[in-house]
DNA sequence: TGAACATATGCCAATATAACCAAATGTTGT
DNA sequence: ACAACATTTGGTTATATTGGCATATGTTCA
C-alpha cells in the first residue's frame, strides 16, 4: 500500500529528481562538480536568455541541490550535495542498455 | 560551453530522471526493488485509476527503467537497471539537508 | 463462440513548465 | 546621487504532463 507517509516522502524525492530532470539544469549541475560558477559564466556557456538561466538555478536552489553566495555584483552557485552527480553513471547505464537493445533490433 | 553533444547527452539523461520524477512512478519503481509486480497489484496499492497506473508504467518502460513480461492475462513489470534506486539515498540526503536548515531557521 | 478479466489507448480538461521580453532590484565605482 | 553592471522577478504565451473516463485489445475459460 502506498501510505500517506510514502506519498509525502515520494513527493519530496520527486521534487529533487524533477529539478535535475531538465537538460540545461542537469548540465549546469554537472559543471558545478568542477567548482562554483557565477550566473554570468553560465550565461556565456548556455544558449538561453539570462533570465531563463537564473530561473533554472533557482529551481536547483529550491530543490536543495545547490547553494549560492553573493559576492559583489555576482552570485556564485555551487553544489550542496555532490552525490547527486554520482547517480549519473547509473543513468548512463540505463541509456546504454536502451541503445544496445535498439541496435540489436536493427540487426 | 554546452556543446551540441552535451545537449543531446543531457537530454537523454534528463528523460530518465524525468521518468522517476513523479511520486507515483518513483514509488512503483521502489516497490520493484523487492521483485516483479503485475499491474493489478499496483492497482490495489495505489489510489489512482487503472489507466493512470498503466500509463505511468509505460513512461518507466520507455525510459528504459523497467521491462515487462506478459504471462497469461497479466503483465509483470520489473526493474531493468536496479542501480536507479541506489540513488535514492542521496536524494534523501538532499532532503535531510533541507529539513535541517529549515529547522535551524526556526530556532 | 462468447463472457469475464487484465491491460492499454484515445480523448479531453486541468494544471504545470519553459522560454522570452521587459522591468525591478541590488551592488560597485565615480 | 548616478551610471553601469549582475541578477531576479513578473507577465505572457506555447507546450507538456497528468488524470480520469470511455473504449479497444488481447487472453483465458466455459
Amino acid at each position: 500500500m502506498m501510505t500517506k507517509k510514502d506519498k509525502l516522502m515520494c513527493e519530496a524525492k520527486a521534487k529533487v529528481l524533477k529539478a535535475l530532470a531538465h537538460p540545461t539544469r542537469l548540465w549546469m549541475a554537472e559543471q558545478l562538480a568542477d567548482g562554483e560558477r557565477c550566473v554570468c559564466e553560465f550565461a556565456n556557456m548556455v544558449d538561453a536568455d539570462f533570465s531563463t538561466i537564473s530561473k533554472h538555478l533557482t529551481v536547483l536552489k529550491q530543490a536543495g541541490i545547490v547553494e549560492y553566495d553573493k559576492r559583489g555584483k555576482q552570485v556564485f552557485y555551487r553544489l550542496k550535495v555532490p552525490c547527486v552527480l554520482k547517480f549519473m553513471s547509473c543513468v548512463e547505464a540505463v541509456i546504454k542498455s536502451e541503445v544496445k537493445e535498439q541496435a540489436a533490433l536493427i540487426e
